[in-house]
DNA sequence: GCAAAAGTGTTCTTTCTACACCCATGC
DNA sequence: GCATGGGTGTAGAAAGAACACTTTTGC
């Protein structure tokens, strides 16, 4: 049973530039990697995932759940190696700190050339996290605290790829419950527009239909 | 990195006497234990969890998918140990081999003391096939080869747990076309039942709403 | 001929979709 | 006062839910 290598893999996405991107760290041969970490004797996966992108992002604590394991022999070059991989998704308000290490910020349909099969393994999230956005409110995770319903309307439209109604989509998100307002509103541009947050105690409100489109 | 034990386990589902069962292998101390095995070095994840079940099931091959990787430190006794755990979907008319082994079948709503955190487990692939069963054509996996539409809506009463209306129910799955018709009929008591099949050429027909209920 | 399971349509309700104009602010 | 994005309702179409009787066979 030894001579397999346990590791833990991070895919990041975060919205930036009205459009979705994913972190990556430089890996061997000008290719691109998903950041990762060895898994520590007494850590958990959860915290080894965590940890592979720690000092990256602010303090904020980031959505994470598990995607996937790997494993299939010849996977990566050299040893055996298994990887428990992960999905995050970062607040578009974090701080992008280009500091610590080289990682870089990439377009999901820009990437770069990227080392074993890490490519198959983003397309991979990037279809969990559009499937999960038509059933869930995973949209929330990718915007700051407080947001407009036009910021998240636009989320749900880069995500998923498709513009969506303005009239449905309000109706349809304050039905479910899942967001209510605040007294507070956004100034710019135009008319202010009301801001409002995730309901924290609307955790599993989503009910059975799908939420989205 | 090593000091870490690598293995993977099913939970694997039957129909049988109008129940859904697990099959469990014998564990230490009085309880039963999700069949599994080490994986060797050269040896996909998957050969691993279908070699963990080997010779207790017929030849016809069974429907796996992997399900998730438990890996926190202290969930086993002893060494620190990473499960990847698979789900499968047996049809209900493969041998039964009592042999091999000393592995049991317990109904799912009946299951004895489980070693670690494997009532857990099962209480998340349970979730995870009633899910699945709404919004896919899982059922079928469950089912020999040619089926009745009475022993279909039966398997998803069962799993689902409520009765569901039998006019909608045929209605719902036919206008799907993923099930076809037979030339065949399964006699007994009553008026005989036509024969349908899965077929082979839906995979991915499952459109976006739900199937079922 | 009767018990047992198979098979078959319609109506009402709910949900979804498409669509256009007025409002509040900054400059 | 006009450009910019914010905010609002309705009607027609589609999908879902509820519901009862006839048919075919074995005994």
């Amino acid at each position: 049973m030894n001579d397999i290598l346990l590791n833990v893999h991070v895919v990041i996405f975060s919205l930036y530039d009205d459009s979705l991107q994913v972190l990556l760290a430089p890996s061997e041969k000008e290719r691109w990697q998903l950041p990762g970490a060895d898994v520590r004797p007494q850590e958990s996966l959860e915290a080894t995932a965590v940890r592979a992108f720690a000092g990256q992002l602010g303090r904020r604590e980031a959505y994470l759940e598990q995607l996937y394991t790997y494993g299939d022999p010849g996977r990566a070059a050299g040893m055996r190696t298994v990887s428990v991989v992960y999905f995050a998704l970062i607040p578009s308000d974090v701080q992008r700190s280009s500091s610590s290490g080289e990682m870089r910020w990439f377009q999901v349909d820009k990437l770069p050339a990227l080392a074993h099969d890490h490519a198959e393994i983003i397309q991979y999230a990037l279809r969990r996290l559009r499937y999960k956005m038509e059933y869930t409110a995973a949209g929330f995770e990718l915007l700051p605290a407080e947001f407009t319903l036009s910021e998240l309307q636009h989320t749900y439209e880069i995500i998923l790829g498709e513009k969506l109604d303005k009239r449905n989509f309000r109706r349809r998100i304050l039905e479910a419950g899942i967001i209510e307002e605040t007294a507070r509103r956004r100034t710019g541009e135009g008319r202010p527009a009301r801001l409002y947050r995730y309901r924290a105690d609307a955790v599993a409100v989503v009910k059975a239909r799908r939420l989205f489109p």
